[in-house]
DNA sequence: TTTAATTTACCGACCAGTCGGCATAGTAAT
DNA sequence: ATTACTATGCCGACTGGTCGGTAAATTAAA
């Protein structure tokens, strides 16, 4: 589990839109990551889920961790779309960005990221999966503040994540209505930043 | 590790205040999960690190589960007590509470809470260990909306408890000084909820 | 002596990672 | 074009180890 990084990844994608065998085992990772939880995200399972043998899965990913590290890096990318997507569906102007990500992130469904909820127990398990998050979110706030005053850019970038973490935990307090309201409030301190009651 | 939940406990502390062995467990449990992590919070290493055999832990702890719901409990208990502290050495008034529950969550050390943040990679892997969680959520919420209008609350409560989830990720973007921007003004807009830059 | 607390020894399940081998396809030499 | 060789992708049995939980035996307390 230590160096194995780029030890042999036998060059598995040469087109890049194929299906490669190495992401439908991604895609078994996540179907049984979200089904079963982390806790039973085994290579076994996930050979199972991706009709190959252990030995198949293992040809691919050398270890659990590179596994895992994949699934990361993929739910960051899709991350990244995801917030794209709403950009560009956004007029542009002042808090176009803010607006986006805080769109992308709470926006009325959230139903997409049941892969993230998912992954929430697997980085708390490996904290090291952590690292490209970490960039992940520093490159976002760093964007988001150069739009707006840092005050207010940080404020709704806080209480964004706030609510998104509290509902990837399952834990918002937050009624239907209530949830209404506050993401109301939200996306006008975006664009407008003003009083507040 | 299924539903064990109330089978036999036994009556392990008469008296509220003593140190009990059960409670000396507990401490050897956090002591194990903030030193070593969720993954390595094994029956054996609690027994090993509170100097006990295993039998003698399980006959106070029926199953690892019976074990976690204590921490988790212990882990709220100390929240409340937080809060309250903070709340004795405030001055009464408008936003109080509000102010009371955000120092509390990430006033200037946050050093106490490495068992919270050890504890994260112990509810993720149960989730059904987040329900007591959820209730102290929700009743939290409720107590502090009742004090400033909800908009403002649930800004300031967001915004905290998103701070608070990313430093427990380690994942938090700001740095020392942008930190106590953001504090200042959460602070501000706790007891006075002025306008925003 | 009965009850409470604790120990020692063990079981069964699970799991990451290893290993030897098989099949197919492509390449090279004859 | 037949043969020899090699690389890729995959298989599945096996290993070494971990962990939650159980049970009988032992000691301490009431």
């Amino acid at each position: 589990m230590r160096e194995s990084q780029r030890a042999a990844m036998p060059a598995a994608r040469k087109a890049r839109g194929r299906p490669s065998a190495r992401d439908a085992m991604l895609d078994a990772a996540e179907t049984v990551v979200i089904e079963q939880g982390a806790a039973r995200l085994t290579l076994d399972a996930v050979a199972r889920a991706a009709a190959v043998s252990k030995g198949g899965l293992m040809y691919h990913f050398p270890s659990k961790d590179a596994l895992l590290q994949a699934l990361v890096t993929r739910a960051i990318e899709r991350s990244h779309q995801a917030r794209a997507a709403q950009r560009a569906r956004l007029p542009a102007g002042h808090g176009q960005e803010l607006l986006a990500y805080l769109q992308a992130s709470v926006g009325d469904p959230l139903d997409n990221d049941r892969v993230s909820r998912a992954l929430l127990g697997v980085v708390t398990g490996n904290p090291q999966l952590m690292a490209p998050v970490r960039e992940f979110y520093a490159a976002r706030l760093k964007q988001l503040a150069r739009e707006v005053p840092f005050e207010r850019a940080a404020l709704v970038y806080l209480a964004t994540e706030g609510l998104w973490l509290m509902e990837l935990l399952d834990a918002s307090p937050f009624s239907k209505s209530q949830r209404n309201r506050v993401l109301k409030q939200l996306r006008s301190l975006a664009v407008e930043g003003g009083k507040l009651p």
